[in-house]
DNA sequence: ACCCCACATTGATAAGTGTCGATGTATCCT
DNA sequence: AGGATACATCGACACTTATCAATGTGGGGT
């Protein structure tokens, strides 16, 4: 099942609801540890990167990453797919499109 | 003088600096009152719009429409032009550049 | 000079956030 | 079963933030 939330994105001034649904999103993107983890998700493409990967580049403890992907998780920015001990992330189809849509309007 | 940061954004992993220069504009943009009031702006176009008429339809108090302002103000994204007694706000230009260039890439 | 209006700033408060160490949980391997 | 590894959750801390009432400021108008 898809977490995206869908968000209607009319003609008129943007809409109570519209905003609560669309300010988490930029809040995800809003810190700059969390920015750099959403970058290296999506570089990694189709396959995603894990999670064991994320903690030295950034430079963070393993405990902050977790909760940053999260954040972002939850957002509907990212997936997460379990492979036996590890956990693979990668982003979630259409996960900018409401962003994106707010962006150039 | 613009109030625009020049973030680059090479084809590597997003940068630190591109990341810390890339996440204040996240932040102006994800507070749901401060995304309406962003678009208000937006609409207003070129001529922009008086801040008399933003504290009415968000329904918020007169100094939290002014701190929100200041906020989007401060991340570049609006700009305010003194008329009189009024101020209008508008959108500055090249505002949403970066955040677009993130979004796409 | 005076008052009114538009807006900013201050001070206070309740709530949220980024971070880490410590601990918990789930999975694999031997 | 027991240990090792990957990841999540908890508790705590300092810091930030959204909000408002009260107050400050600065430009008209009379």
């Amino acid at each position: 099942m898809s977490n995206a939330k869908q968000i209607q994105l009319g003609k008129g001034p943007l809409a109570d609801s519209a905003a609560a649904s669309l300010a988490p999103m930029f809040a995800a993107l809003s810190d700059p540890t969390r920015l750099r983890l959403f970058d290296l998700v999506r570089r990694a493409g189709r396959d995603g990167i894990c999670s064991c990967d994320l903690t030295e580049p950034l430079d963070r403890s393993q405990p902050t990453i977790s909760h940053h992907l999260k954040v972002l998780r939850e957002a509907g920015l990212v997936e997460s797919r379990r492979d036996g001990t590890w956990i693979w992330y990668s982003v979630a189809p259409h996960a900018l499109d409401a962003v994106s849509q707010f962006i150039q309007r």
